[in-house]
RNA sequence: GCGGAAGUAGCUCAGUUGGUAGAGCAUCAGCCUUCCAAGCUGAGGGUCGCGAGUUCGAAUCUCGUCUUCCGCUCCA
């Protein structure tokens, strides 16, 4: 089975056995928007405690907070998103290629930079050791040329950009010639804008002055929370905030599953820190979130650091924790520097001074910050993807199996009458049911064959099935059946419980990192 | 959004030149009483993605629309 193949099964196998469904199906769906089932809302649940606890239990300077999703629009300015996340669009009408019609431009403007160093590079060698650059910039005839026409596109362009003004974003394409890379033609639709925040409007009249947007990124409203927490917290420098919340964006294209939805969920954490040790904490954060992740025993070969070369408007460095997914090695988690270009925008934009006092230095400072976000869908859609197997058995059979791992699995244990008329058998199996529901998710079934029972639990991946067979009435112990090694051990009742534990327990993955 | 492919039962699919909707698995009830699924009997479940059109008659032909998958851009 190719991978492409593999993804396919993968996403019926979760539709069937209540992972995750798409929204609205009785309505035809919503495009790229899923439901989580009865078994994917548990699994989610416990990556987002595997997170949480790791995050806010076993480091004493990390705290959570809940934020909301509606915050005051001003934010969305101060963070950049307003205008980073409006996009303005091209399509080439040969090639039916689309552009951002602002990095066309700004291409063309490299073009012309590069004509113009091409020139004084010719002055160079011309003049050897006499050249003078500055003289020779101001008065070559084809440098003045160039550098006249980079003005006049340049200050169009910021025009344009600063009025939102679309159709002088075409005038300047067309003006300028500037053509497709693929069909070399200019032959262009209109520019049409893509705005990648979803906008509602607060209060009872359509009024644009209410107008609000769903977040894009939850780590807005750890930032401007962050005095509150840092005051009432009595939190020290460095310290962290972390949060796991919905985000909206309104992508051009969402698509692959749960890996990209316009509504979708993060686990962020934005860690506060003195400026300069940015790096070193970047580094360390790093190596921890690699560590989270290994940990998990999904395999170590299966991750990777991709670096970024290219910086978003916030960030002096930043990396991906890249999965392998079945559609290839795609990002999982981002890891950026963030500098103090959040907070240092929030005290420009409020007007509130958001300063650390540095008791060690005695000084004031606005924090630097290292933030950590992964998205909580893509994680289970990683646990999904690397858990799902068709096993050939050895007596010929094959069985589907989730080996997910095991503090993760959305049912902790099956509990297993052998027969179902029997009534001595099923009110035991009920009563062992009825112990262990307290601690762990069970499920209880009695119909169908064994087998047939083991199989289902295998498709969802309980990682315990416990069958209570005649001779439990008479030694009061169970059958335990590993799914992974579909290996049995006769176990005493009392002690199911703890056999259970070990290896279901969140706390003993948490003792590991 | 553009180009290509697809949409029939919970799942996987069949359905001939247009003539009242099918299978396997799954589900439910019963039988069998069995430690690695698919034994027997019976039952439920589909206005064929949705909406128009052509036709005496449409799952089938035409148009529109929605959704999914594969490419282009973006990203947690």
């Amino acid at each position: 089975m190719t991978q492409e193949e593999l993804f396919k099964v993968l996403v019926a196998h979760c539709k069937e056995y209540g992972f995750i469904f798409p929204s609205s199906e009785i309505y035809d769906g919503l495009a790229a928007v899923y439901d989580y089932g009865q078994m994917g809302v548990e699994l989610k649940n416990n990556i987002k405690s595997y997170w949480w606890n790791a995050m806010t239990r076993l480091n004493e300077n990390i705290v959570g907070i809940d934020s909301c999703i509606f915050m005051h629009p001003r934010i969305w300015e101060a963070s950049g998103h307003v205008a980073a996340f409006n996009d303005p669009l091209i399509d080439n009408k040969d090639s039916k290629k689309r552009y951002r019609a602002d990095v066309l431009i700004e291409d063309f403007l490299g073009k012309i930079e590069e004509k113009i160093e091409k020139e004084v590079a010719k002055g160079r060698k011309k003049f050897g050791e006499n050249f003078d650059e500055e003289q020779f910039r101001a008065t070559n005839p084809n440098v003045q040329r160039e550098l006249k026409k980079y003005n006049e596109v340049h200050e169009a362009y910021k025009a344009a950009e600063n009025a939102n003004d679309l159709a002088a974003y075409k005038q300047i394409i067309v003006d300028n010639n500037i053509v497709c890379p693929i069909s070399g033609t200019c032959n262009w639709t209109d520019v049409r804008q893509f705005n990648l925040m979803f906008k509602t409007s607060m209060g009872s009249t359509d009024d644009t002055a209410n107008t609000i947007y769903l977040r894009p990124e939850t780590a807005q409203g750890i930032f401007v929370n962050y005095l509150n927490v840092q005051k009432t917290g009595r939190m020290k420098l460095p310290f962290g905030i972390a949060q796991i919340g919905k985000a909206f964006r309104n992508e051009i294209v969402a698509r692959q599953f749960i890996f990209r939805m316009r509504e979708f969920e993060q686990m962020e954490m934005q860690f506060f820190i003195k400026p300069g040790t940015e790096l070193q904490w970047f580094a360390k954060w790093k190596e921890n979130r690699m560590k989270w992740h290994v940990n998990l025993g999904m395999g170590a070969e299966n991750y990777r650091f991709h670096d970024h070369e290219k910086l978003a408007h916030y960030a002096n460095a930043a990396t991906d924790v890249e999965f392998k997914f079945p559609f290839g090695f795609k990002e999982l988690e981002g890891i950026h520097s963030r500098t103090n270009f959040d907070l240092g925008n929030h005290q420009k934009y409020s007007g509130k001074k958001i300063q650390y006092f540095d008791p060690e230095s005695g000084e004031s400072y606005t924090p630097y910050v290292v933030e950590t976000s992964i998205g909580v869908d893509r994680m289970v859609l990683a646990v999904l993807s690397h858990s799902y197997k068709e096993e050939q058995l050895e007596n010929g059979e094959s069985r589907v199996v989730l080996s997910i791992p095991a503090p993760l699995a959305p049912v902790k244990a099956a509990v297993l009458p052998l027969l179902k008329n029997n009534e001595e058998l099923t009110n035991l199996a009920q009563k062992i049911m009825d112990d262990l529901k307290y601690d762990f998710n069970c499920q209880y079934d009695e119909k169908d064959s064994i087998g047939k029972r083991y199989r289902r639990q295998d498709a969802i991946g309980t990682p315990f099935c416990i069958t209570v067979d005649h001779e439990s009435l008479e030694d009061n112990c169970v059958t335990v059946r590993d799914r992974d090694t579909m290996e049995q051990q006769r176990v005493p009742i009392a002690e199911i419980r703890a056999l259970i534990d070990k290896k279901v327990n969140l706390n003993n993955l948490l003792r590991n990192l």
